[in-house]
RNA sequence: GGCCCCGUCGUCUAGUGGCCUAGGACGCAGCCCUCUCAAGGCUGAGAUCGCGGGUUCGAAUCCCGCCGGGGCUACCA
């Protein structure tokens, strides 16, 4: 065959503009960058903003924002066109009457005049006699006079719905349990369900990639499709769920951790998100847990993507965030930590660095642990030997030069002096400058303070007039 | 309720009939290193493989039932 014969892989994500940055919306982004990339395809960004209710301009810049954060870049979308341009459905409105009216043409949809109480009344009565609920059709078989507004209603055909998904094989649904679904609102706009196949079919995607929660949405789309002639997309593949710690569904209001954006706020690097999620549901098989992605275009495989929701789970990712700070150099984590450290000038913050890496699991953690350079601490009590001890360094780093080997060899002059351990020397000199027990080794500590500001610390707490 | 998906240490997972006295990672505990805290090294605790029946010489792995969790069942996506 060809090159030419075989369509290239096309793939897309569809996230709709109703909130922030979904930490799901990343998800399914990456998995569908790394199969395209792995097959030279093409990955679309479409926007699905037909819900006019909770749609917001505004928050479609903001997932452009995460997910240029995250590197998950895009070839085809709203913001950059492409062939199968416009990208927002909202555009798209046309398409979806022209198609709409088609299957009302062939008989394949109808125009439904019912009411939304009427329908409700349909549902409740349905419960009460205990049996599942499906459309009855009235529209369909003796439709009510004298209306105007209507919904188009797509006429299920009956019969099973089977299509390949790439991580459970073979799927198959029997759409005769599937009621007569809204495709079209009174509102004109198109529900999910319909506008989400047309697109797919309209837009040449071949291989289908997303949440789990789509999985029962996906006979509904196949017949829309098959209604209207065109050919389906080769396969489907629906990712595991992302769940809350408890195992439940993450909601916006109770989980802060759907919020994409805030990952980056809290400093975690965006690699390392992305190698924490594709971990949150595949796994390559052998022992390796970190990965770069061009490695995982390399290797990731949907055979090997887990069936069941994963949850979410802090300590990891702060494991993994952190074995990527560890790994940066000393320049690239400097330039990392900068928006971190509005009060720090870059040279200092250059300085911090090396100690800085080992100590934090994430960027923020870095203010913790040098606010003493811009906030005055409360100054420790000290006993007497302890404050003699700052005395003796004091004296010792009036002549030192200001860096920490020079400082070091200072205080270990100190420390011999008093026959005791560094410790406690070091530990009521840590307290004078930073107000804590904690702190990078002491000679680094010291000399990220300037000289002056350092020593009247220590001479405040030794009781002594610098 | 109906349909669908899933069920191995606290969490993410390896495992596709004997290599499993169930392996790894995070977290946790201890030790080493060490001026504190980390990082790093080593050691350890932690899973009767959701439960109950089968099939088999042998089951975490195959079959059935049950229970549990999740998704869909909207003029949300």
């Amino acid at each position: 065959m060809a090159v030419s014969d075989r369509p290239s892989v096309r793939v897309r994500i569809a996230p709709s503009p109703t909130g922030f940055a979904h930490l799901g919306t990343a998800s399914s982004a990456l998995y569908n960058l790394i199969f395209a990339r792995a097959h030279d395809g093409a990955f679309v960004l479409r926007v699905d903003d037909t819900d006019v209710e909770r749609n917001r301009p505004e928050y479609e810049q903001v997932i452009y924002e995460g997910l240029h954060w995250l590197g998950l870049d895009w070839d085809e979308g709203p913001d950059k066109g492409g062939p199968t341009a416009p990208y927002r459905q909202s555009e798209r409105l046309d398409i979806y009457k022209e198609h709409a009216a088609r299957l009302i043409a062939e008989g394949k949809a109808y125009r439904c005049y019912c009411t939304a109480e009427e329908l409700d009344a349909e549902r409740k009565q349905a419960q009460a006699e205990k049996r599942p609920y499906k459309y009855s059709r009235r529209c369909l078989l003796n439709p009510p006079e004298g209306r105007s507004e209507f919904t188009v209603r797509f006429k299920v055909p009956g019969g099973d719905v089977k299509f390949t998904d790439m991580i459970r094989g073979e799927m198959s649904f029997d759409s005769a349990l599937i009621g007569d679904f809204i495709i079209v609102k009174s509102d004109t706009y198109p529900t999910y369900n319909y506008a989400s196949p047309v697109d797919d079919a309209t837009m040449n995607i071949t291989h289908v990639i997303r949440g789990e929660e789509h999985l029962s949405n996906t006979p509904y789309q196949l017949m829309v499709i098959d209604a209207l002639g065109y050919a389906r997309p080769q396969a489907y593949a629906h990712m595991p769920l992302i769940l809350a710690n408890d195992g439940s569904k993450m909601s916006k209001r109770k989980h802060p951790e759907l919020n994409l954006l805030l990952y980056r706020e809290q400093g975690y690097l965006p690699e390392a998100l992305i190698n924490y999620l594709v971990l949150l549901g595949w796994n390559p098989g052998t022992s390796q847990e970190i990965f770069s992605f061009d490695e995982l275009v390399k290797i990731f495989s949907f055979d090997r993507v887990q069936h069941g929701g994963a949850r979410f789970d802090w300590d990891k990712l702060n494991w993994i965030n952190g074995e990527y700070i560890r790994a940066l150099g000393d320049d690239d984590l400097a330039r990392r930590l900068r928006p971190f450290l509005p009060q720090l000038d870059e040279a200092t913050i250059e300085r911090a660095a090396p100690a800085l890496k080992t100590r934090i699991s994430k960027l923020s953690d870095a203010v913790g642990l040098l606010d003493y350079l811009w906030t005055d601490p409360l100054p420790p009590a000290l006993d007497a030997d302890a404050a003699g001890r700052v005395r003796d360094a004091l004296a010792a780093l009036r002549d030192a030069e200001w860096e920490p080997a020079a400082i070091h060899e200072a205080l270990m002059r100190v420390v011999e002096k008093s026959g005791l351990g560094p410790n406690k020397t070091f530990m009521p000199i840590r307290q004078a400058l930073t107000g804590k027990k904690i702190s990078p080794p002491i000679d680094y500590t010291l000399a990220l303070l300037p000289k002056d500001v350092a020593l009247s610390r220590l001479a405040r707490v030794a009781g002594v007039s610098d």
